[in-house]
RNA sequence: GGGCGGUUGGCGCAGUGGGAGCGCGCUACCUUGACACGGUAGAGGUCACUGGUUCAAUCCCAGUACCGCCCACCA
């Protein structure tokens, strides 16, 4: 019984769940040992970028792997949940150079070495909160193998797969249009980009002179002096005659050919266009197409550098000034109109992305992404749900080569050495760059190393024990929003890092089970500018981390977004100090947890009941989870908690409880009689209820299982498999159920002021098979036996109460007489209701027998509640 | 432009070919010896619209409207 008397009455997370945490740690329950005889589960944490803090959706996310892992972990396996941090080379670089800004340095002030240590020394001091958050929330992740994408290890990882790709020719180098950011002075890839509708102008621009001239649209004008020629689609009429010619670049007295390419839209515009292939990808090419010449005029900042009056404008300045110039020169045809268009910005920085012709190294994906289109379409990794299946073959079958070199110097340097006959080698791990050689300056993109991440984190390219108990992971849990961006990576690296091995061996996991995103209460996606944030670190501080996880696990909808405000959070933390106070309640009363459950024959029926309702909730919640349904296992333990376990059997066991035998020798005495079976009963079902809820709720749930159990932790506690499935005791207590509630609904419905207590004579009910529980009923519904005053009777027949009332007394004929109207009009609408589906259904043969049957026992029932209420009225009457 | 998803009580969401559910909110009553972060009883919905399949459609099919998301080299 230990301390648990002195439970407060009110649950306080902040004084549990730190300690809680701590106990786990130093227990070494996290820790999974590959060498133990088990099977093993296992999943990686999808890194969280070292400059990060815990955020809404982590928490979402982690919930859900946690949950998942302290399952498994419960079922016996060797459960391995492994964390780390992501390098996020821009990100960190972006913190690091605005920290040296405050000092006035720049990072080419330190110098490449200087400033890469000082990124490490940043690191050190102030990177990665998250980890600590993560503790707050109770992930039970192996700190022991914790890693970082620019550890020792991974960087041995990175080199290997780069040699091995590079040796198969999977990587080149390459000059091509890529995304640029002109403030962070480096290349982006696609997923580094991000796209709004900006407020631009289209300005139509005479070409040429007389029957020459051609008209065409930019929002760009700056660009035109990089044309290097005009296309129009080969089929258009207006322009075949002028196909081959050569036309005027205005400002510059260039002449530029016209060409035919069927890439442009003939409905769009003028439908002909400028050509700029060193600054705009589709006419690069273009301009690949038809052997043009490239010609740059603006440098990295953005700056022209194109001789002539523009030269050392910025791109934004030297827009109005080419158009004003054009405009002197009556270029300007039709008015500039406002255009609204697609613009990319530097997902770091928000500045406009200049597509920029440049040499950058690529990966050559068609065939990775083949593979790994493959091992989803085959059934090798499952998505779930499945219908993101969709999106991912849209992604992976039409996958742009990746640019992976970023001019950036906190990252995985790309192991390529220039010799001095313009040599190229790429240098794996384990060799030593020839003497002389200059290694190239760039790094790889983030996403490179964090598509090694589920391989690389468990020893490869070394085989590891870890790595031949570990991989393929089971599972992989993320957003969907990062299906793309990530999992298709993880796919690719991993499929071709692990090709010696088995086909169905070698995918990175089992299983991506994708989640939403969370939302606020009206469905809004949360931003900081919207002020709708919810901070999990606030939530964890007033409700509780076992009250937030709660609430993310019981909006988690596979697959779909997740809604959230204070009040669900609030409505958590309510729940978790209900399973307080109703363990507070058993532990007070001498609840014990049996070595065995009392014979069936000492069982009460209520007994039976909640230990066939514990059964068949343990049974589905166990289903959910092996399915990611943890909304459903949140609603059916929640419900059976509250619902079922609290509001009837808990208030069912207060008989025998405090009945006198139960009470002779205090609580917890070790007398026999009915008491000490309700005790033992009592502990073995929330013992149970602690178990099924602990993977969602771990601190709550161990701090109130160790004082019930008085074992060391529900963590390693098995997790509940039960076979108690009594209909029997289930049908009965539905009627005991069904009856109290009758009777409370009187009590209600006669408006019975409160200390008055209903005196029900409960005719017939000795004589039912309800008998046995008119003590029950008694309680439940506080009837006291009949005293002669006020009297209303209720009779039971065949378990439908009938309530046979006095009408002198304190009912307002009115009233009553209007509530009756009403439920007699209600009766009146299911007779109606249920024979006109009899006249469908009864005469044909296609519906099955017990739809048929149900529907004549509703009929039935509706013409009894006519009847009844119909005499009732009459008698009302006089 | 292509693809995907949604439309169920005030709000957020489940759900099923055969009597509409949950949480929060709302109403009334209740200091009943676990809990007012509580208890009891209620009110509230023609399940977006139209047509089809079926004995029977909120559920299956087609179309319409509106909303959302993802992808795309939208001059």
């Amino acid at each position: 019984m230990t301390g648990a008397i002195d439970l407060p009455s009110q649950y306080t997370p902040g004084e549990v769940e730190g300690p809680r945490y701590e106990l786990w740690e130093k227990a070494g329950y996290f820790t999974a040992d590959p060498s133990r005889d088990a099977p093993t589960f296992s999943i990686v944490i999808p890194p969280p970028n070292v400059t990060g803090s815990l955020h809404i959706g982590h928490a979402l996310d982690h919930t859900i792997m946690d949950t998942i892992v302290r399952r498994r972990r419960m079922q016996g396996y060797t459960t391995l949940w492994l964390p780390g941090m992501d390098h996020a080379g821009i990100a960190t670089q972006n913190v690091v150079e605005r920290e040296l800004a405050k000092e006035g340095l720049s990072r080419h002030d330190l110098g490449r070495e200087a400033f890469v240590e000082r990124v490490w020394e940043w690191k050190a001091a102030s990177g990665g909160q998250i980890l600590g958050q993560m503790r707050r929330l109770g992930d039970s992740v192996d700190w022991s193998r914790e890693r970082f994408t620019m550890d020792e290890g991974l960087s041995r990882a990175v080199q290997t797969i780069f040699k091995r790709l590079f040796d198969d020719g999977l990587i080149y180098r390459a000059e091509r249009i890529i995304n640029w950011c002109p403030r962070c002075l480096t290349a982006l890839s696609d997923i580094e980009v991000d796209h709004t509708e900006d407020e631009g102008e289209l300005v139509s621009i005479r070409y040429g002179e007389g029957d020459d001239a051609i008209v065409v649209a930019t929002t760009r004008a700056e660009t035109m002096l990089g044309d290097t020629a005009v296309a129009v689609h080969p089929d258009d009429p207006r322009y075949t005659h002028l196909i081959g010619r050569e036309v005027e670049l205005p400002l510059t007295g260039r002449r530029i050919p016209v060409i035919a390419d069927s890439h442009v839209d003939p409905a769009f515009g003028t439908g002909a266009v400028k050509v700029t292939p060193a600054h705009d990808p589709n006419d690069f090419d273009i301009g690949r197409r038809h052997n043009l010449p490239s010609l740059t005029v603006l440098d990295e900042r953005g700056v022209v550098t194109a001789h002539g009056p523009f030269e050392g404008l910025d791109r934004f300045e030297a827009r109005p000034a080419v158009v004003g110039a054009l405009r002197e020169q009556g270029r300007i045809v039709a008015e500039v109109r406002p255009y609204l268009h697609s613009v990319g910005h530097c997902s770091r920085c928000h500045t406009t992305v200049e597509p920029r012709l440049s040499l950058q190294w690529f990966v050559r994906v068609a065939p990775l992404a083949k593979a790994a289109g493959d091992a989803v379409r085959d059934g090798r990794v499952r998505l779930h749900p499945p219908e993101m299946a969709a999106r991912y073959f849209g992604w992976v079958d039409d996958m742009h080569d990746w640019c992976i070199s970023r001019q950036l110097w906190w990252g995985h340097r790309i192991p390529v050495f220039y010799g001095p006959n313009g040599e190229v080698r790429c240098v794996g791990p384990d060799e030593e760059p020839p003497a002389g050689w200059r290694q190239d300056p760039d790094v790889l993109d983030t996403w490179f190393s964090s598509a090694l991440w589920p391989f690389s984190t468990l020893g490869w390219p070394d085989d590891t024990p870890d790595l031949r108990a570990f991989y393929p992971t089971s599972v992989l849990v993320t957003g969907y929003d990062i299906l793309f961006f990530w999992v298709a990576r993880m796919m690719m690296f991993g499929l071709y890092a692990m090709s010696d091995r088995d086909p169905d061996d070698a995918p990175p996991f089992r299983v991506v089970a994708l989640h939403g995103l969370v939302r606020d209460a009206t469905g809004k996606k949360m931003s900081k500018s919207r002020g709708n944030t919810v901070d999990p670190l606030d939530w964890i501080e007033r409700f509780g981390a076992d009250a937030t996880r709660f609430t993310l696990a019981r909006g988690a909808n596979p697959g779909s977004d997740v809604a959230v405000s204070d009040e669900w959070a609030a409505g958590s933390r309510n729940f978790c100090n209900k399973l307080w106070n109703a363990a507070r309640f058993a532990l007070f009363n001498g609840a014990r947890v049996p070595r065995e459950l009392p014979g069936a024959a000492s069982l009460s029926v209520p007994d039976r009941w909640i230990l066939s309702r514990l059964s068949a909730v343990a049974a589905e919640v166990d289903e959910d989870l092996e399915h990611f349904e943890f909304a459903k296992a949140c609603e059916t333990l929640y419900h059976f908690a509250w619902d079922e376990f609290c509001d009837w059997y808990l208030e069912l066991a207060k008989i025998p409880l405090t009945s006198a035998e139960g009470t002779a020798e205090g609580p917890g005495g070790a007398a026999g009689g009915a008491g000490d079976v309700t005790r033992e009963v009592l502990g073995f079902v929330l013992d149970h209820l602690l178990r099924l809820l602990h993977p969602v709720m771990p601190f709550i749930t161990d701090e109130l299982w160790t004082a019930l159990t008085g074992q060391e932790s529900v963590m390693v506690a098995p997790w509940p498999r039960l076979s108690c499935a009594d209909p029997a005791a289930e049908a009965e207590m539905a009627s005991v159920m069904r009856l109290v509630t009758e009777v409370r609904r009187f009590r209600s419905d006669q408006g019975l002021r409160p200390g008055q207590r209903v005196a029900a004579r409960l005719a017939g009910i000795e004589a039912s098979p309800l008998s046995a529980h008119a003590e029950r009923i008694r309680f439940l519904a506080r009837l006291t036996p009949p005293d002669g005053g006020f009297n209303p009777s209720a009779s039971l027949e065949a378990e439908r109460v009938t309530v046979e009332l006095d009408t002198a007394g304190v009912i307002d004929i009115d009233a009553e007489r209007r509530r009756m109207e009403k439920d007699l009009a209600a009766a009146r609408r299911e007779a109606e209701q249920a024979s006109a589906k009899l006249a469908n259904v009864g005469f044909t043969a296609k519906a099955p027998a017990e739809v048929v049957e149900k529907t004549r026992q509703r009929l039935a029932a509706a013409e009894q509640d006519i009847a009844r209420l119909s005499d009732r009225l009459a008698l009302l009457a006089r």
